[in-house]
DNA sequence: CCGGCAGGTAGGGGACTTCCTACATATGAA
DNA sequence: TTCATATGTAGGAAGTCCCCTACCTGCCGG
């Protein structure tokens, strides 16, 4: 398990690789296959796949002169545990909210 | 509900921002009280502090000549929405990686 | 009123991001 | 082998980010 570096929240700043992502929760692509769904160059998008391998955030399998990217949770795993304490922190807002309002209703 | 805007995930990108964000989880500070964790001098972090308010991510309330900054997790309990596509696409993985282990197990 | 403190804003420098157009590399097909 | 296809890499332009040093406003206490 890798920890969840400042490379996973760099790499979701930007709106085209979360697309990215999203397009590969339907499987493993080729470059050119994703490319098409953007209207952006093809260089660019490899650029961004970079940014994603080196996140961890995909791999890629060679299979003749195609490159199949397939998309890796483990780091979005991670940021979901990162997440915890304010999701705690966000119930405990609620139920204090549920009690303010209760005390108004009685 | 605010939709979960890329605000969020840029203002989530830069660790002094998720650090700041920490810090008011247990509870309300002033801009000098969260400064005073940071080797950054004070008009960076009220520049940081104006990215998370304008993510949602904080809320301020005037208070004489102070500012309390409020941690408000809205914003993340959405991306913890966000997430869920993927914890789904994670768990599939790993159902399919124990059925293939107990396939080479038998 | 006046000095000092809390905090925001302006402007700028340096580094980084994101896109582009070439160009390089490798593999499959003819 | 020779051409075309799939992809990566180089280098550069434009924009953005992040930090800084002034500087400004507003409130408190004497």
């Amino acid at each position: 398990m890798t920890a969840l570096t400042d490379d996973v929240f760099a790499a979701l700043a930007n709106p085209a690789r979360r697309e990215l992502l999203r397009l590969l929760l339907d499987g493993p692509r080729t470059v050119n296959d994703l490319a098409s769904h953007f209207d952006m160059r093809r260089p660019s998008i490899s650029e961004h796949l970079k940014v994603l391998r080196d996140a961890g955030l995909v791999s890629e399998r060679k299979s003749g002169r195609e490159r199949h990217y397939r998309l890796e949770a483990g780091p979005l795993m991670e940021l979901q545990d990162w997440l915890h304490p304010y999701e705690r922190f966000w119930r405990d807002r609620l139920k204090t909210l549920r009690h303010v309002l209760d005390e108004e209703n009685s």
